[in-house]
DNA sequence: TTCTTTTTTTAGGTTTACCTAAAAATATTT
DNA sequence: AAATATTTTTAGGTAAACCTAAAAAAAGAA
């Protein structure tokens, strides 16, 4: 496998996370992904093309192709492990290794992240839950649905979490819920979509919509 | 502190070696350490300057301000820390770990810096031999001095290899010294320069010159 | 000291990854 | 279907970090 510069790698995760709920990405999304314009998208596209790392005709939006899907899960992987490695072993919080990954996973020796991989004891979630690509590129695709999709009375354990911001955090803690907690919803309310929730035998409590959306959970 | 480019600290770290030596640089020494062209340097002492790294008068040559030095001890900081972690935590063999820690170095994290620091048990030293300097940028300087220089029968101990290709690894190796080897010189022949040196109670063996050069120990 | 060589700088060009503004293609409304 | 709005692309420009070739300054030799 090639390397390629920090900025293509980050185009490449983009498209890659975008296309998992779209199937296709187009420009606008992925300009906005990226904080960058529009016609530096349609650029860098170009560029990706000619590499063969996605298929893309003009106006048409765009997909990985599967060259262009191995690039991105080894970069997956990358930023998986050290965030791992950044909160097991550096005691950074769960909201911290999320920034600094996002530059060790540009550094690309592939010694470096297997060797990372076995001294950290091959694990097979990152700190939010996600799960961590092995070294052919195989990851684990566990049907995680949002807690707003969890039939009531179905013990279900939190996977994930998909906005990463401190004020989420912050909630979170404050209603004792975190990776690995076990959970049944109790009721739904359709008037404003919140749900009673209850953590093994403690007393029952409400999460509102917004937050319900941003909670993943599988079923135990 | 500001953050600087890959290339900056490159530049800066370059300029920090150099003038251990020489007091200062000039721009063709570092155009060769950086396998680089004059011109190219020529561009980046003008940034560096307006910067206030460094101090350059054109044709002048130049040396790092005071603010230049504290940026390369933190580089260099990085830079042995992360070797150390290779080497101690990742089980890298010594002379791999430079390569990587080139890149690793330039992720400007303070905080993953000093976490790491703690997490490695605040090593003194890295791989080579090299003093780490701390949170504050302080270097211990211990008085190095080669194998050539070492008066004989001084017991002294290994701390430092100048050079760090595979040759000379494969030689030292082959000799039983590394980092920590306490040795002592027992005879210097003038006709080349080589000379005796013997290991606790082993056998003496021969050292060449060359080699000699590049085996730095403090006196015990 | 003057001439020659070496070193350093300047001038102008390249590539990467951005940008804005305008044009072209596609989607949506009426 | 025509008009309008949105999306995407093209055209042309900028800054960083490199380059080559030529000019200027400094150093060394005759």
């Amino acid at each position: 496998m090639l390397n390629y510069s920090t900025s293509e790698e980050n185009y490449i995760k983009a498209i890659f996370h975008l296309q998992q709920e779209d199937g296709t990405v187009t420009t606008n999304e992925l300009a906005n992904e990226l904080k960058t314009k529009p016609a530096s998208v349609t650029d860098m596209m170009k560029k990706l093309k000619v590499k063969k790392l996605l298929h893309y005709q003009p106006y048409q939006g765009f997909r990985l192709s599967s060259e262009g899907n191995k690039v991105a899960l080894t970069i997956i992987r990358r930023h998986r492990l050290w965030e791992y490695f950044l909160a097991e072993k550096l005691k950074f919080s769960w909201d911290e290794v999320h920034a600094v990954a996002e530059h060790l996973e540009h550094v690309s020796s592939k010694k470096l992240i297997d060797k990372l991989d076995e001294f950290l004891g091959f694990p097979r979630t990152d700190p939010h839950g996600d799960p961590i690509p092995d070294m052919n590129g195989k990851i684990e695709t566990s049907k995680q649905i949002p807690l707003t999709e969890l039939a009531a009375n179905k013990p279900a354990v939190v996977c994930h979490v998909s906005d990463q911001s401190t004020e989420i955090l912050d909630l979170l803690r404050h209603k004792n819920i975190s990776i690995g907690t076990k959970l049944e919803v109790k009721k739904k309310f359709d008037f404003d979509d919140s749900m009673e929730v209850r953590i093994g035998r403690h007393p029952a409590f409400t999460i509102s919509k917004q937050l319900a959306e941003n909670i993943f959970v599988q079923i135990t």
